[in-house]
Parts: structure tokens; C-alpha cells; sequence
DNA sequence: CAAGAACCTGAACGATCGGTCAAGATGTCT
DNA sequence: AGACATCTTGACCGATCGTTCAGGTTCTTG
């Protein structure tokens, strides 16, 4: 007989739950998703998630701020001092990368912006604004070295988000746009040199 | 004692619920959005929708439909013969106005392509495929010509799409970087000359 | 091994939803 | 003016939702 402990118990529960919420949140939205399609695409009942989370809207926030962690990580080579073309080639690629890898999370981080940030709008004041603030001044630094041309920073990080989230959020239609198939590892890798190398073309002197 | 025609009624029923009923799904998507708030947004007894809209889909699908004509259109000028630079610039220019112009119909085909287009697959399958293959011919036609860079055309467009779509999309996220104010209308000139030139540069040879 | 903490779950609750309908009000047509 | 089509609306229905809870099971601790 195979015992469980109490802790690989909840490990494995709350793991399984969180997963079936980031997708089920990803295909139909906070208000569109229930409570038992979470638990039944866990392998759990309904009454169990219950006893883990404090109710649906805490089990939402705690699937968006696992994604806002990942996603922050992945601009950490825009420093001073880096070469503006490898760090943002870095950046690019890595949040291209998480498109492909991690779809769902960019879908549920986009429906809650394009509703009004109704849970998080303290993430966007905060650590947003002070992650934005920082990398704000590397890429002014640049500017002023002559390496970028100059541009308001933002705009720059609005183009790189918009341009990489998209293919994770409009992935079917981009799915239905490529006879119904996802992109294959070679289409996703020409992909990537196309945007990165378009976007870098456009920003650096 | 004013009167007004049957036909003015209608007209004006149908009208505001339409506009309601977008700006509604905008905010809360498709399941989030409530027949009586619709209703009470747009002035009218929750039954009186039921009298001019078949059903909650109906509606929606009349209201995406809405949105969708209004995009085919902003591509017009992508022709055989035409210059690149001034098409493409016509056409990003165009989209960026249309995604300052009307945010919540970018949100609520956003919100219906991030869930997988549940109620309008058939119109990417027909209207938009054609539309993005006739447009793929034009770019190609430039590339061979020498002046754009060779690259996949719907990468193009995918690029011009995201970029401006964000704008409206995660307009919210982009107010709250800017001191809670949306951007004003030089802020709004120069983000839009920003992501024109850069895209082309990027694009072009 | 006994007591207690942690885990599990079917059943039930109040709230809200989209849709229906009957009955009355208003504009149209001859 | 009278017959008729169109418009209006409050009340109501069955379905589904998130959440609660009592009562049982399983594991941990001393």
C-alpha cells in the first residue's frame, strides 16, 4: 500500500489545481470559468478546491501572480552597462520564448488588463511601475550613448510586449491562419529571427 | 407632444443597445457581461433586448460582426502598384486611430480570439483567410521587387497587428504606466509616428 | 495505540443568469 | 376612426454558479 504524506498530499492537490485553473482561466476568463470544470480538469471534486483555496477569486490571483513572477524574470539583462543589442535580442527571444511555452499564463495576464486590471491593479502600480521606472533609465542611458534612437522607453516596451504576447494570445488565429497547424519548430524559429531582427532594425542606429 | 415613426424606434432601440452591449462585453467578456446591465447602460428594460436581439449570442455576434467590417477596411490601400511605405504607414496610422478611436471593439474581438473564437471561427476561416491572402500576394510582390526585406508576409502582419491592437487593448495597463492619465493627444502623435517609423525601418530596405 | 490534526466530499443554499410570456401601450394603415 | 401590427414591460422559470457545512477518512504526533 502506498502512503501519501500529509505534505505530498497538498503538494500534488494544489500543483493540479493550479494548473487546471491557468488553463481553464486561459480559455474562458474569470467570470466564464467554473468552479467544478477547474476541479474536474484536476481530477478533484469541486469541494476540495474549496478546502485549499479561499475561495475562486483567491485561486485566480494566485494563477496571475505566478505568470507576473515568470514574466518579470525575463528582462534581467537590461542593465547599464550590457550592449543593447544582445540584451534586448535576449529579452525578445526569451519572451517569445514563453509565448510558445507558457500561452495560457499570457492569455489570463491579458484578459485581466483588457477588463481594467480588476484584481491586480496593484501589481501594475507597484512592482510594474517600479520595473518599468528601472529599465526606463538603461534604455535613456543608451540613447544618450547613441546606441538607440532616441524614443520615448515605453513605446519601446509597449512594441516588444505587444509584438512577442501576441503570439501567445492570438495563437488560434494565427493557428487558423496557418492551415489550422500550430508553427512548427522551424516556422517558430524563423519567426523569432523575423521579429527580433525587425524590431532591432527599427530601434538601434 | 413629440412622436416618433415606429421605424426612428427601432433605430434608436437597436442603436444603443448595440453600443451598450459593446462597450459591456469590452469590460467583462462574453460571460461576464450580464443582459440586464447591457440594458441598464443602454436605457432600456432588460425584455425590451430580448424583443430586438434573438438571444445574448445574437447580440454579441452582431456586435463582433460590427467590429470586424469596420477592420477589413483599414488595409484598403495594400495594392499591387501602391508604394510600400506609403501603404504600410497609411495602414499602421490607420489601425493605431482605430485602436484610439474604438478600444472596446479591439477588446471584445481580443477577448473572443484569446478564448479561441468560439462564436466567429467561420469568419476567420473565410473573410479574414482571403483577406490575409490577397494582402500576402501584395508583400511578396514588394519583397521581389527589392523593397522590403524577405521575410513570411503573415509574420508581417502579425507584427502591425499586435503592435497597434495593444494600444486599445492593454490601454489600461499603458494609462496606469502613465500616471493614470491616458495618453493626450501629443503623447498620442508622437507614439504613433514612433511605432510607424519603427516598423518600417525595421521592414523596409 | 490513542488523541487530534489534516484531509475529503456529497448535499444543500442563496444568488444570479438568460430566456419566456401575457397583457397593455403606441404607432400605422385603410 | 377602427383594425392591426409593432413595441413595451414586469413577473416568472429552470439552470447554473460559488460557497458552506456536517460527517467521515487518513495521517501525524506523543
Amino acid at each position: 500500500m502506498a502512503r501519501e504524506t500529509k505534505e505530498q498530499t497538498r503538494k500534488r492537490n494544489v500543483e493540479a489545481i493550479l494548473k487546471s485553473a491557468e488553463m481553464v482561466f486561459a480559455e474562458s476568463g474569470y467570470k466564464g470559468s467554473s468552479m467544478s470544470v477547474i476541479a474536474a480538469k484536476a481530477g478533484v471534486p469541486k469541494s476540495n478546491i474549496a478546502y485549499y483555496f479561499e475561495s475562486k477569486e483567491a485561486l485566480y490571483r494566485q494563477v496571475l501572480n505566478t505568470i507576473f513572477l515568470l514574466w518579470l524574470g525575463a528582462g534581467d539583462d537590461i542593465r547599464i552597462g550590457s550592449d543593447p543589442e544582445t540584451a534586448l535580442t535576449a529579452y525578445i527571444h526569451g519572451k517569445m520564448d514563453l509565448a510558445r511555452e507558457r500561452p495560457h499564463g499570457s492569455k489570463v495576464w491579458a484578459n485581466e488588463i483588457i477588463h481594467g486590471a480588476p484584481f491586480i491593479q496593484d501589481y501594475l502600480e507597484t512592482t510594474l511601475t517600479d520595473w518599468v521606472s528601472q529599465r526606463e533609465a538603461v534604455l535613456r542611458h543608451w540613447m544618450e550613448e547613441g546606441l538607440m534612437r532616441p524614443m520615448d522607453p515605453k513605446t519601446i516596451f509597449y512594441m516588444i510586449w505587444a509584438t512577442t504576447q501576441h503570439f501567445a494570445d492570438f495563437r488560434h488565429q494565427i493557428e487558423t491562419l496557418n492551415n489550422h497547424q500550430p508553427l512548427d519548430d522551424a516556422q517558430w524559429e524563423t519567426t523569432k529571427q523575423s521579429v527580433s531582427s525587425t524590431l532591432l532594425k527599427g530601434l538601434l542606429i
